[in-house]
DNA sequence: CAGTGGTCTAGACCACGTA
DNA sequence: ACGTGGTCTAGACCACTGT
């Protein structure tokens, strides 16, 4: 096969082809080059290119693809995708690990361990059968001497029996949670609300001040492991989410 | 090459073999039949598996690293990685594709639009030089008649000049900055706080109320096109992101 | 040193959709 | 019908690393 010039010459010396094909074309796309709707060169023109085989370029394409940059269309082509909904990527931490990164001294206090049976409020939000036994918890997370989370939780016992043998004043349920169970999906759901009295009283804060509460649910094999509520105190308090649309 | 039995002769019928053996693997780890840390077998030992070539295999492996759920270690093996911070997919829809799903009618006021010179307050939060010409307008998004979301928007004119000639009464700033301009970067922060008296004002809440703000910066090739600030009135809005680990 | 994964090749057959 | 992408093969060489 005829190996034709590189298209970049000056660029990282290393690297996978692969790598470069990809890197190569996310540049055109990005800076508007190629602008959304542009055909891309065909797999066996690119072939050329590059001087290398079909699959080296198909795998390349087919992570563009993944990330969201282009759509392939047998007999037409691989085309830039046209911008939509744009998506970011929320990372969600473990609370403990957020009030160490704001360099203050972490402890929590659980100020409720209850067992009883699912009721019917339950069956809306948890999806789970009246009577599956649910371990509901309560405690408030703390950065310094300040409150700065409040955390409601409810877990279902049926697909972890083990929380019931364990001492939750020592391990905050949901490190232990992560640690224990492997977790298929989550939803979250991310809202501002006034404090209510409850709210202001375990937070230490005044009633009506503005929350952000998420509040998030995880699945494992399609079964609701745990719901949690989490209220931060802190009218400062940020999520952060990026975006960068080749996911590198 | 022998094709030994396949472990799954209970599942769906068709898809690719490199998706078989993927879900295959996912389901045994989400489901803790591997559980973290596990060693999952070796890529000649799937190959024998489901008789087919390493190539097969290793495109299946490769896109479960590339979802997170394992890592690959050279002369070592492949290991289902203990679950780390989580990370969910958050959606940023177009505000009035927001409001339409309500079923609420849509409209919006430009209530400012100014062209001025960067100052060194935009420095920080914007990366430009001083001077730089940036175009600011506030809007105010209705769902029915009620207004539903302040929009405060900054645009770099120095990246985006087209957009000192556009008449943005008609088109929303965002929708068009998004069928303009190729992002390649954004960043969001949401928080909660309470309205003050100019924000409560434009959302006709009353002041103090708890808001949701999103406060959203968008970048192209390094520079910033634009800042907009999204403050929510409603109590009730909430962000929904979810998480599937294998991107599926 | 031996065995793992990382990458690549030069073919092949097939599904699909546009012309 | 034809050319595209989708998938797969049966090898290969290399880098890395644990024993």
């Amino acid at each position: 096969m005829a190996v034709a010039d590189q298209p970049t010459d000056d660029e990282a010396p290393s690297a996978s082809l692969n790598h470069r094909i990809r890197t190569d074309i996310t540049e055109k796309i990005v800076s508007g080059i190629w602008p959304p709707g542009h055909r891309i060169p065909f797999e066996h023109v690119l072939t050329e290119q590059y001087g290398c085989s079909r699959m080296t370029v198909n795998k390349a394409l087919s992570e563009l693809v993944r990330a969201g940059l282009i759509e392939r269309r047998r007999r037409s082509g691989s085309f830039v995708r046209h911008p939509q909904s744009q998506a970011a990527i929320l990372e969600i931490h473990d609370i403990k690990t957020e009030v160490q990164a704001l360099g203050l001294p972490y402890h929590y206090d659980l100020t409720e361990r209850l067992l009883r049976g699912a009721d019917a409020a339950d069956y809306d939000s948890f999806e789970v059968e009246t009577d599956t036994p649910l371990l509901q918890m309560t405690c408030v997370h703390f950065a310094g001497e300040r409150p700065y989370c409040l955390e409601e939780r409810l877990i279902n016992l049926a697909t972890v029996p083990e929380a019931e043998t364990i001492d939750f004043a020592d391990t905050a349920p949901g490190a232990w949670l992560i640690a224990q169970v492997p977790w298929s999906a989550a939803e979250h759901k991310i809202r501002a609300a006034s404090a209510d009295r409850a709210t202001a009283k375990a937070l230490d804060i005044a009633k009506g001040a503005a929350c952000l509460i998420v509040e998030r649910r995880t699945w494992s094999s399609g079964k609701v492991i745990t719901k949690v509520r989490l209220t931060y105190a802190t009218e400062g308090h940020t999520l952060v989410a990026r975006f960068a649309p080749s996911g590198e």
